[in-house]
DNA sequence: TACTAATGCGAACGGCCGTTAGCAAATTTA
DNA sequence: TAAATTTGCTAACGGCCGTTCGCATTAGTA
């Protein structure tokens, strides 16, 4: 069913990838690992350069993709809600087309070393500042009735965030009829506060 | 400043508690835990019985907390969206009053094994339910114009849930004025979806 | 004062951790 | 076919982990 053939070091990511997500970094040991893979551990280490390198991968390409889709987004010349809804719906297909990555981008990124640790901050503040901005838009042209646009960047990505914890792709709900939820429930608090 | 005299088994739980939320449970070791109170690692167990034992306290001391604060609002004999709107404020207060102990209870109960791990899904599965039951209350009587209580506790713990992340105490805003704010901004989506 | 509980030290245990090294197949490429 | 690459094994390393043990010291209580 799967389309392309993953090499051997895409393999371990993935892999690598539901065990933190479901076990934590920390928790998770190479030997897990390589028993779910059906080799031994020594073996992951023709691939791979360590632990963490995996990690490194999987955080920074999660962030890639919420900043690819995001990028579509701020192009658009539309009124700041429709640019929020579009940025809603943006997040909410990067997280639920790979749930296991968006786990460990949220919830696994702290184990990371410098200097990735700061890297990883800093595409994220850039990130959220990107949201406020829209916000602010909104703020100013009067379709927002909120002031307080740090606040309300917060509690959009909340609740945005913890979607991978609950979202199955074999679920109801498809991730734009998600995506369509999340922005009418927001939007219309903002609207109407 | 601080009122009551903590136990040493107290002070440990406590400074564990702020360890295991910014470096999650797995990553602190009992030698971090003894460096920060200032004593020898084997010391600790004079006092506890091992390192999970902590994790188990904090986790079940905050799921009472959280229970205890529910409790008293169910009783309320109120329209859905006001229980709501109690409901919120309340889990808010517990989030803040403890923020350290909020981020483990949140974050690091996976560690925790069975039957302990068991026992906190329960417990937590029937908070989530008394949550779904307002909401149902809440659209059975046309209050809230939406179709899926499922999705809306979903969306409205997720908001919640991240509180802990960014709150600081010495914030400008005050636990009841961020209540204030997250009860008008989703209840407002709610009413208005 | 004598007893008891609380508190802590230092050394050590068995075990698991990430990682490395040297070597051997198998597979791909030329 | 020959060379190069990919993939994997076994064994081991140094180190850190949670925890235990026996013993000392201190503080509270009768």
């Amino acid at each position: 069913m799967s389309s392309t053939q993953l090499s051997r070091k895409e393999q371990i990511d993935q892999v690598a990838t539901s065990l933190f997500k479901s076990r934590g970094f920390a928790a998770t040991t190479m030997r897990d690992l390589a028993l779910e893979l059906g080799i031994e551990a020594g073996s992951l280490y023709s691939h791979i350069k360590s632990k963490e390198d995996i990690l490194q991968r999987v955080c920074f390409k999660m962030a890639d993709e919420f900043n690819a889709a995001f990028d579509e987004v701020k192009t658009k010349d539309v009124p700041a809600a429709e640019k929020l809804r579009l940025a809603v719906a943006a997040h909410v297909r990067v997280l639920t087309k790979n749930p296991p990555a968006a786990g460990v981008f949220l919830n696994e990124w702290r184990h990371l070393s410098e200097p990735s640790l700061s890297k990883f901050h800093d595409m994220r503040f850039q990130y959220e500042e990107s949201l406020r901005e829209i916000v602010r838009e909104g703020i100013a042209s009067g379709e927002f009735k909120v002031t307080d646009e740090k606040f309300v960047v917060l509690t959009l990505l909340s609740s945005l965030n913890w979607l991978h914890m609950w979202y199955k792709p074999e679920g109801k709900m498809s991730p734009d009829e998600i995506a369509e939820f999340l922005s009418n429930l927001l939007l219309n608090g903002l609207k109407n506060f």
